[in-house]
RNA sequence: UGGGAGGUCGUUCAACGGUAGGACAGAGGCCUUUGAAGCCUCGAAUGAAGGUUCGAUCCCUUCCCUCCCAACCA
């Protein structure tokens, strides 16, 4: 497994060795099915199966099918197939969030039962009106505090059909002054009389996601629940919800960055704008980022699986460059394309030199030389061949490497041609034919010195090539971040009205009439190319560009980018306590104390503002000051180490009090102990309280170390270092960090730092 | 403006109090019967300010910036 694992990884790792589910590991990957997967989704079940996979526990394929307004069988056929063809399998874990309707039924009638949930009848504005706004905290509506038995009469009549849509729903009874607005009181159950793809009329009322997934992930025996960024605020229902019905150990929700990609779309509702306007063919239009478009495409499952690894698992909201996808989908292609020969666009050329009827059978590998790959084909060369038309130039740009009037060029596997003449079209202009003369390609072997470097270029003899389609695939979106639209445009006016190209008349070699649809070559020069699942038929290839090959031509060519628009640094700001830090004082008690903190001499202003802001953390500080009279040092520890402890709890559940602290910050004021060792000790009291002395004897850090001592230390901490050492004594001195590092680890807090870093630089001055 | 989550090279991910590193992109070079692939070299970052510490990307404080939350969607 890889070194560094990213945090859900982490955190599974870490559940795994607590046996905190008994070791067992459980994801899921739950799709709505109400549409087409994409690259976005594969990084989920990358990381959902991938995590399952790695930790030797089960993935499963959970369709979250709670609307039956907009879901149907086919999108799950197609997620089914998606997801195999990704590479990965739920091994038979295929569950429905619609076959747990009953017991989420039952579910509901607990809640109801238990208090915890009420059967609401406001309108659907009514109940917006009521939440209340992101400033203001919402009202309870008239219908809450209804007794268990209306809740449970009128539930049931729900369930029955009794009433309309819209006429009631079920709310959990949690708080309509959370801060969370996603707490206030959220909606359980709606009523749809709509039917169910898979439910058919079973049902008129349906759960919300809200409740439906944190309940099936519960009955399914899910660990790890993992989603993206915008879920964060519902973990707090998903949570209340499985702690209020659930025994431990309950799954819990990790929430990681959904994947952004340059210059594609990636909503389901602007994918399926493009499909309904025909913008595209259908949802595995090649260009589509759904993963049926990047099959057909002729992307590999390798290759995004491996673009998954690449761009990892975080929190930070990111957008990822194309190119990354396209380096990953290179690389595996690049390993597994046989090298065929096609024209694009062709450009007939004459070999003068060759006779009318002769044909040359040449023996062209499929592979380079560094793949270390057999296999070969025969090549026809005749008189008359075509070349790219690109590989031609009339006014050749400096460097040119490939044909020019007088110049030569090589033929892949073949000699060298010069180019004699120029045919043009007498009306147009246009360069129609080149007559060429062919060498045989050889070196001068220790003659007029070698010729010069030369292109060698891809061409067919024109009796033998194949006519076939070919289809140039660019990017979908004009601009990189097609989601930031201006004012009063939408993302369609940033689509690229070139993202397709057509070419009916290119040619490939004879072998390539009969390709099945999915075989994948790359066509020299060209790129990669699948044959066209769809439109290839035998002896009418269609071939789909999956991506070019890295061109360092054209990049050298290419405009230089445009320079970023400079992000502007905020200025910085500086500090000052002011009337808004006052106003945020808790009452003239506190601001009373503010001041007098304030006047108090080693306190700086900034610390009198951390320790008012809680009166409890205030009463600590002056506990502790009047047993330990130093006001800096009581504050640097309460500030610094006591709140950054306090983060998880509250100060009166902390194990000691302020003597201890008083204590220890006295025993290290005079010396008695190191400041290393303090913070080990204070660390000792955070976790299971204790007097600091004796937490200090206990682990032999009640006495300092001597200059011998510490010398001893030193030179052992050295000593596996010598290749570093003497990196450090040729002059890279940003190494004395680490010779610290392992000094300070070898003393263990027992040696006054100040001393170690005296005698390590003593030693390490020695030659 | 309330709550939540974020901010490290151009991009993305590492560094878990101890040498700021990889990949992609970029620049330069080597090699080459693919201007491919491969190989080598280089440039390039911790949002800001204070504080704690021998030592801070990491801990504390404040500020700035970005994203998410007021669907009977998921």
């Amino acid at each position: 497994m890889a070194e560094n694992l990213d945090f859900i990884r982490e955190i599974v790792k870490r559940d795994t060795a607590s046996g905190r589910y008994g070791g067992r590991v459980v994801t899921r990957f739950p799709p709505e099915p109400n549409g087409f997967l994409h690259i976005g989704h594969a990084k989920s079940i990358c990381l959902n199966f991938g995590i399952a996979r790695e930790f030797d526990g089960a993935c499963h394929l959970r369709f979250d099918d709670t609307n039956p307004e907009t879901e149907d069988m086919a999108f799950v056929e197609s997620i089914m197939r998606d997801v195999r063809w990704l590479g990965f399998d739920w091994n038979g874990k295929l569950f429905f969030a619609s076959d747990y309707y009953e017991q989420f039924f039952g579910f509901a009638v607990r809640l109801i039962e238990a208090g915890k949930a009420y059967v609401d009848s406001l309108t659907e504005s009514g109940i917006r009106e009521y939440r209340g706004t992101v400033t203001e905290p919402g009202r309870e509506s008239p219908h809450r505090n209804r007794t268990v038995s209306e809740n449970l009469d009128l539930f049931t009549r729900m369930r029955a059909g009794e009433f309309p849509d819209g006429a009631h729903v079920l709310r959990a009874r949690i708080d309509m002054a959370a801060a969370n607005m996603k707490l206030r009181d959220p909606l359980l159950y709606r009523i749809r009389h709509t039917s169910h793809y898979r439910t058919g009329d079973a049902w008129c009322i349906y759960p919300m996601y809200d409740f439906a997934h944190p309940l099936s992930d519960a009955i399914e025996g899910v660990t790890h629940s993992i989603c993206t960024l915008e879920f964060e605020n519902n973990r707090a229902i998903y949570d209340w919800l499985v702690e209020t019905l659930f025994d431990a150990p309950r799954p819990r929700q990790y929430e990681f960055a959904r994947l952004n990609l340059d210059y594609a779309v990636m909503s389901k509702r602007k994918l399926l704008q493009l499909v309904e306007d025909d913008f595209v063919s259908g949802w595995d239009d090649p260009r589509m980022p759904t993963i049926a478009g990047l099959r057909r495409r002729g992307y590999t499952p390798e290759g995004i699986r491996d673009f998954a690894a690449r761009i990892g698992v975080d929190k930070a909201n990111s957008r990822v460059s194309m190119e990354l996808l396209e380096d990953a989908i290179r690389d595996d292609l690049n390993g597994r394309c046989p090298r065929v020969l096609a024209v694009l666009r062709p450009l007939k050329v004459t070999i003068t030199n060759l006779p009318v009827d002769g044909i040359d059978w040449l023996d062209a590998p499929l592979w380079p030389r560094d793949s270390g790959r057999d296999g070969s084909r025969k090549l026809a060369l005749a008189r008359e061949i075509f070349i790219e038309r690109t590989d031609f130039s009339e006014q050749p740009p400096e460097g040119w490497l490939r044909l020019s009037p007088g110049g030569e060029v090589r033929l892949a596997n073949s000699g060298y041609i010069r180019c004699d003449e120029v045919v043009k079209d007498p009306l147009s202009g246009e360069v129609v034919e080149l007559r060429c003369a062919l060498d045989s390609g050889e070196d001068n072997p220790g003659g007029a010195g070698k010729r010069k470097k030369r292109a060698a270029i891809q061409w067919l003899s024109s009796a033998h090539a194949v006519r076939a389609e070919v289809r140039l695939y660019d990017r979908l979106c004009a601009v990189a971040n097609p989601e930031d639209v201006e004012e009063g445009k939408t993302f369609k006016d940033h689509l690229n009205p070139d993202s397709v190209t057509v070419i009916p008349g290119a040619l490939v070699e004879p072998g390539l009439a009969g390709v099945q649809g999915g075989d994948r070559f790359q066509f020299v020069r060209n790129g990669y190319f699948v044959a066209d699942e769809v439109d290839s038929k035998p002896g009418a290839p269609v071939f789909n560009r999956i991506i070019e090959l890295r061109d360092g031509y054209k990049a050298n060519k290419a405009a230089p980018s445009p320079a970023p628009p400079a992000v502007r640094k905020p200025a910085s700001v500086r500090t000052i306590p002011d009337e808004r830090t006052r106003s945020r004082l808790a009452g003239p008690a506190q601001a009373a104390r503010h001041d007098r903190f304030i006047a108090t001499p080693g306190l700086t202003a900034e610390q009198a503002d951390v320790l008012t802001s809680d009166p409890a953390v205030a009463d600590f500080f002056e506990a502790a000051l009047a047993i330990h009279p130093d006001a800096r040092s009581i504050a640097n520890w309460v500030v610094n180490d006591l709140l950054r402890e306090l983060k998880g709890r509250a100060l009166s559940r902390l194990p000691f009090g302020p003597p201890e602290l008083a204590e220890l910050a006295a025993m290290t004021d005079r010396q008695a102990i190191t400041n290393p060792a303090a913070r080990t000790i204070f660390a000792a009291m955070m976790a299971g309280g204790g007097k600091p002395a004796e937490i200090a004897a206990r682990l032999g850090l009640d006495r300092v170390m001597s200059d011998s001592e510490i010398e001893a230390a030193v030179d052992t901490a050295l000593a596996p270092l010598g290749e570093k050492v003497a990196e450090y004594r040729a002059g890279k001195t940003n190494l004395l960090g680490m010779f610290t590092g392992y000094a300070m680890r070898a003393v263990a807090g027992k040696a006054d730092p100040a001393a170690v870093q005296r005698i390590l630089g003593e030693k390490l001055g020695q030659a």
